[in-house]
DNA sequence: ACACTGAGGTTGTATATACAAGAATATACC
DNA sequence: GGTATATTCTTGTATATACAACCTCAGTGT
């Protein structure tokens, strides 16, 4: 049984995401959310504090409460997929399939992915491309557990990103995503653009079942761009 | 006046910023809260809500609220002091103090640092060197209410993020970092080592009263490295 | 034309209450 | 001793209510 703010929260997250409910378009007010959904105030006002807090809404007292802007400057990550990226900019997007087979799992993918060391995975490699110049190179590890189909999916008009997305158990995913050093040997081996430094970012996705995909991105020093900013909270003594 | 939710969150972070409250200790319970607070449960428990969101404690139904480990489990991010990084490498590290002033807040800082803008705040500015090499210029703003002394350091042997460490309401201190693309205004302005690309890290600092820090770091896109990982947590539907 | 006032709607804070759900401990029973 | 069962304490969800703070806008008065 889910909570019923839970419901409304995805309620709401649907209508927009459905387009329904449009970018800035001011939403029902707690009252009449209560009214519509038949609970008190207070648990719509729930749904409401937890989807401004995923950046997902915005609100300001006496005014209303609102769409957030999708590319939203404070939304504190979003995690999108770089064709509708690419679109967006009114680019035009393709992609090279450059790999999609099973490999055995080295051991720093292994622990990524938490499964065990030397078992068999699937990987994919991708080339996208803007306009016809690469952005991005996705070298994409997925755990076959969770995703069984992954080899037979074609990639061609459809990104990995968006096929895992779809996949039921990721419709609330976790992500984490660690940008480091420009590896050099990636680099080289991959050779995006000659000896120029690039930004390698790892991407993890899990589900309340596991670890699902493990995903490095290599992007061009000169011009990546991801969402604006990438920005990390912690705590720390 | 500050709201009363917000005073209790105030009131535990002090708890534990001043070590009386340690790691994994369990926290007085909504009602004890409630009762020493002179509130209702629902006030005590939305302080604790929003202390779990920030990660400074954890809670788990039937059990109890408890002190969150300091280096989270994942050792999400480690923030760490370029001198000490640099130190166990094996190298040597040195440090050019080129500015430590006041200076009036302009309006992205005066934002970042949640002052008033035009306001005045202190400025500091080191280049730190591995072997003798470029590797981290840190472009650092702190808030004076918080550390008045800021200005009456040498930085000689100790570095900023050393020096503010020490200060006693920094124990358990919050960051926020964010990465950008390299801004080419500052890399031209700053020109560590010419046109090559660089990364910039901003970071912020604060405690449970407000900002202390916050500082800029660039990094020559060739060789930055730090601490290994830069991650990020977020979810996404 | 302009400033003030007030009404109505919105979000924000705070309280009191009730019941559900999870976890540990004590108790009774076999 | 070992196994249920009950109790109790914890957090989680939900409701109803009240008032405060803030914004907009219509209306009023000067």
């Amino acid at each position: 049984m889910i909570p019923k703010f839970e419901a409304i929260k995805q309620a709401i997250s649907e209508e927009i995401e459905q387009g329904r409910w449009l970018e800035h378009e001011q939403v029902p007010s707690e009252n009449a959310l209560a009214e519509r959904f038949s609970c008190s105030r207070m648990t719509a006002r729930r749904a409401l504090t937890e989807l401004v807090e995923q950046g997902v809404l915005v609100r300001s007292q006496g005014l209303g409460t609102f769409v957030a802007p999708f590319k939203s400057q404070g939304a504190m990550m979003a995690i999108r997929n770089i064709a509708e990226e690419i679109g967006e900019r009114g680019h035009q997007h393709s992609a090279q399939l450059l790999l999609l087979k099973p490999v055995a799992a080295e051991t720093e993918v292994a622990i990524a992915l938490g499964v065990p060391a030397g078992g068999t995975i699937y990987r994919s490699c991708l080339l996208h491309l803007e306009n016809g110049q690469p952005v991005q190179l996705e070298d994409r590890y997925v755990n076959p557990a969770l995703v069984p189909d992954y080899l037979d999916q074609p990639f061609t008009s459809q990104t990995p990103h968006e096929y895992l997305s779809q996949v039921a158990p990721l419709t609330q995913a976790h992500h984490l995503i660690e940008a480091v050093a420009p590896n050099d040997v990636q680099q080289r081996l991959l050779a995006l653009e000659g000896p120029e430094p690039c930004l390698q970012i790892c991407r993890r996705t899990w589900s309340s079942q596991g670890v699902v995909s493990y995903a490095r991105l290599l992007h061009p020093g000169s011009r990546f761009r991801l969402g604006g900013h990438l920005m990390v909270e912690s705590t720390s003594r």
